[in-house]
DNA sequence: GCGAAATATGTCATATTGGACATAGGCGAG
DNA sequence: CTCGCCTATGTCCAATATGACATATTTCGC
């Protein structure tokens, strides 16, 4: 009974928690970042391990060499999209990428 | 992008001999393609389990139904990072996530 | 040290993505 | 049927990501 009166709840109007809108925002923008990090940590890796350079890459991605160093350093300006289309690009498989994520998982704490 | 990348590589001679490469990009576009569909699959699933509404998503994210909607539709104007920030304001753990992904890696084709 | 290759950092114009809004379609309850 | 409520689709234009380029800075063999 409860259940389904508090869903009501919530898709009716806003997040039930009110107040805490601003700090649970940044709580997952921070999961997000940290999910970055792991997955750009991931690209150089993989790459190092391929023994690719960088403008190697950026030439397999259509992109340039200092993209991708901004993408290793997980730098403001590049997206997840890129993030990801590079880890395939190198051949991640998903296993790969699962356990960066679950490495992103366990490192926040901080 | 891919337009983009598309006609410089047809263009000049990037694509040193062979057309490999090319097919290679394509390939791996699909992945992208299949791994964004099961992520915003995923959005959906979780976002309905949890009784949630896309207007209420979307006021958690700072954005609008309709966005959430074409998100959840995997439309190529949403981006990973959109979908991955949405994952994380419903809830989902880094083991949903990997589920997603490997979800997607199935389901690739011949 | 020297030089070359790899990587890092800054800037810019252009393309892509974002939220907002309008509006249409769908669906169940009354 | 009509009314709410939810979702889908299309169009603006503001915000952000992009590749390219120029230019450091680091790394490494000699």
């Amino acid at each position: 009974m409860k259940r389904i009166r508090k869903q009501r709840l919530e898709s009716a109007g806003w997040v039930v928690g009110d107040s805490a809108q601003f700090l649970q925002l940044s709580v997952e923008e921070n999961r997000f970042i940290e999910l970055k990090l792991a997955l750009a940590t991931g690209v150089r890796e993989l790459r190092e391990r391929k023994g690719l350079t960088q403008t190697a890459l950026a030439h397999r991605l259509g992109s340039s060499q200092s993209r991708v160093a901004k993408l290793e350093a997980a730098d403001r300006s590049v997206s997840l999209d890129l993030i990801m289309r590079s880890l395939l690009a190198i051949g991640a498989t998903a296993t790969d990428i699962a356990k960066w994520i679950k490495r992103a998982e366990n490192t926040r704490a901080a």
